[in-house]
DNA sequence: TATATTTGCGTAGTTAACTACGTAAAAAGT
DNA sequence: ACTTTTTACGTAGTTAACTACGCAAATATA
């Protein structure tokens, strides 16, 4: 691998921009993996899988803020398990807005299938990280930056200079 | 801030998704912070700006190596910058397939503006992350997941399990 | 009880990266 | 010198997140 990584001489200028290129591709590599096993899921599916096998049936809203993504976003992928069939969705007895997703029986069969993807997936990055403090500093990241975000602290930094 | 983070309780299989996740988030600010502070420029073409500062003009291959993008997306965001009138672009006269790209003196001019925001920028993710050995871990992340990425790490994993 | 506000969901449009592929020029090989 | 391969760039299409907005149902308020 080369050296010519100008974005890492930018010190903590290119950090947001590391963050992103790797973010990018791990889940590149993700997607090509799942190609590669010739398997009928996707990328982000399996936060949906584990978090309905071990919680229960859950609103298009509840998984949105159990997984902290904006509530398109759930529509968007549960939509798509849906149509592999995946999921089964059912409108709330008590509350006709809502509408309550679960997973179907062919999920629940595939499940142990798609498990060992996952647990080799995370074997992997745990083989690669052990020892590295990476899921403290992810939280910590997320305290910092899930709170009070980037724009604020740099108004901060830009009102601090011009005193 | 809740604690009803389902994907932080996935431990390594949730490391990608939370990496995304702050990753977008921060990007997100960011085009929030350009907004707000009603400056036309956009997120990314810092280290275009920097880069062709420190380093002279540059093709759009050679751009993109040097902050590890892929070329069409360096393409995508010069054009703009262009439109924006920050750089120009001549053809090489060695080599009449490559178009050398350079900052415009309306760029030059600029400059100092856009640095205090930067700076700013900078040193607020500097603040927030002083002590955390934030830079060490991602030139890590960088070295463990840019050369045999998380595909070929989770095939092994999958092999070994096999046996 | 009537009105106003909040909540849940869905659609539409934006952003920013990527791969795949095509074309033309340069370089290498025979 | 001719042919093949590599390189540089551009376009088109994909992916995955987001915000903004609108509607309808539920809840709160007057």
């Amino acid at each position: 691998m080369e050296n010519n990584d100008f974005v890492k001489e930018l010190g903590y200028l290119g950090f947001t921009m590391r963050l992103k290129r790797i973010s990018d591709a791990m889940m590149h590599e993700g997607r090509r993996l799942y190609s590669d096993l010739d398997v009928d899921i996707e990328p982000n599916w399996y936060v949906i899988f584990k978090l309905l096998k071990s919680r229960g049936a859950k609103s298009v809203t509840e998984i949105a803020e159990s997984i902290r993504m904006a509530h398109p976003s759930v529509i968007h992928i549960t939509n798509k398990m849906m149509d592999a069939g995946y999921l089964i969705s059912e409108k709330d007895p008590t509350d006709s807005r809502k509408r309550v997703l679960d997973l179907s029986t062919r999920a629940i069969k595939k499940l142990p299938e798609y498990e060992k993807i996952w647990d080799a997936g995370e074997s992997g990055v745990e083989k690669a990280l052990k020892g590295l403090d990476a899921l403290e500093l992810i939280s910590t990241l997320e305290d910092k930056f899930f709170d009070k975000g980037f724009k604020e602290r740099t108004q901060e930094q830009l009102k601090n200079k011009k005193s």
